[in-house]
DNA sequence: AAAAATGTGTCAATGATGCTGACCCATAGT
DNA sequence: ACTATGGGTCAGCATCATTGACACATTTTT
């Protein structure tokens, strides 16, 4: 599994008006420098967090994957793809955020293997409409059930109120275009959409 | 940037006994049905957040990175040894569940340019004990910050009941191994511990 | 109808991260 | 002394993502 993730903290050294000790939340002063400390400790925190958390989330798909000489990016397209059927090439870049020629990397070879069918588009033929053939269907779901067990786990342990927490705070986490992208995808699956959005061609 | 992340989910398709229509959670089998079938949206949906949310989060820290000639390795290098001065390899090893060879690539630079000074173990001069420089502790905090908006930001939107409920699902998320890692990251930094745990040399 | 823009595909080259297998050295422990 | 352990390092390989430049078909604009 690889995500690779990115943490960053300064680490429990300096830079920190500590002044040691005396956190009786007593005086205001104490109280402010209190709460800045613990933003400071909470941030950590959640670096930690998100970087194991995300990591094992993603372990069990991952062994599947590799075995299948595939890896995660190929999940991503049978996930997203089975997400919103149809979904032309260009909305799939734009959700990943990845370069053209990084998708074709993936979705040429699931193309040629059959797991995903292009369709030209109807209002559009220079279009390709994506979605997932049956042997698709199967992978993605056995790769759901992997992680299924894992997240099962962890919002049963935590209770509905944690999970609505943890959304709310992953919601936040996600900048706009992340938000815009997932309230689209919470859509009934509508192709042909308005806004056309810029192709992520960043290349 | 490069997140690499994993997803996975069946989609809105197939596989579901969805009965079509009727979830007035009446009887007791419709309850069944209807419970399972909105813990499969459920995780679709947690697996979109997953996605979206880690990768938002880690994309201020890379561009930092990118200026520098450094990846999310160093960053992670970086993050933990700054969470625990004077760390030694093996246990750098253990947490980011790496290889020796994958460390030593991002370590060793990081060593020659001034980021990470090694010490020799006093009770065991073979290992080496990792802190941060100055001038990495510097590097380290100016990733922090990066991120540090978007953590508080999510935070705040959130609340503190939704903070703690996103604590407890990735917590939930993360294997035993990964819980334990933790435990000890959260310790006061006591070097020496215990528990010698192998190394996580996989190579 | 000609020109410009758009959706996709593709070639070539590069970089970051990770892995396996195999060794080597210095220090510890028995 | 012998073995185990902490750590380093070399060689080679795979995945995923990047940039830059083209090519082709179709749609839209002028």
């Amino acid at each position: 599994m690889m995500l690779t993730h990115s943490l960053a903290m300064p680490g429990p050294h300096a830079l920190m008006p500590d002044t040691t000790g005396s956190d009786q939340t007593s005086s205001p002063a104490a109280a402010g420098r209190n709460l800045l400390f613990l933003r400071e400790e909470e941030l950590r925190l959640a670096q930690d967090l998100l970087f194991f958390g995300y990591r094992d989330f993603t372990a069990g798909a991952d062994a599947i994957l590799g075995e299948l000489g595939m890896g995660r990016a190929h999940h991503r397209v049978l996930h997203f793809v089975g997400r919103r059927p149809g979904i032309t090439v260009g909305e799939l870049l734009g959700i990943l955020a990845i370069t053209k020629q990084s998708l074709a990397r993936v979705l040429s070879p699931m193309v040629t293997q059959g797991y995903v069918l292009p369709a030209p588009g109807r209002a559009d033929r220079r279009q390709r409409l994506l979605s997932l053939t049956t042997k698709g269907e199967t992978l993605e779901r056995q790769l759901f059930e992997r992680q299924r067990e894992a997240v099962m786990r962890a919002y049963r342990e935590a209770g509905p109120v944690a999970v609505d927490g943890f959304r709310r705070v992953m919601r936040g986490l996600m900048g706009a275009a992340a938000r815009t992208e997932l309230a689209r995808l919470e859509l009934p699956s509508r192709r042909a959409d308005s806004r056309p959005q810029p192709t992520a061609e960043r290349g």
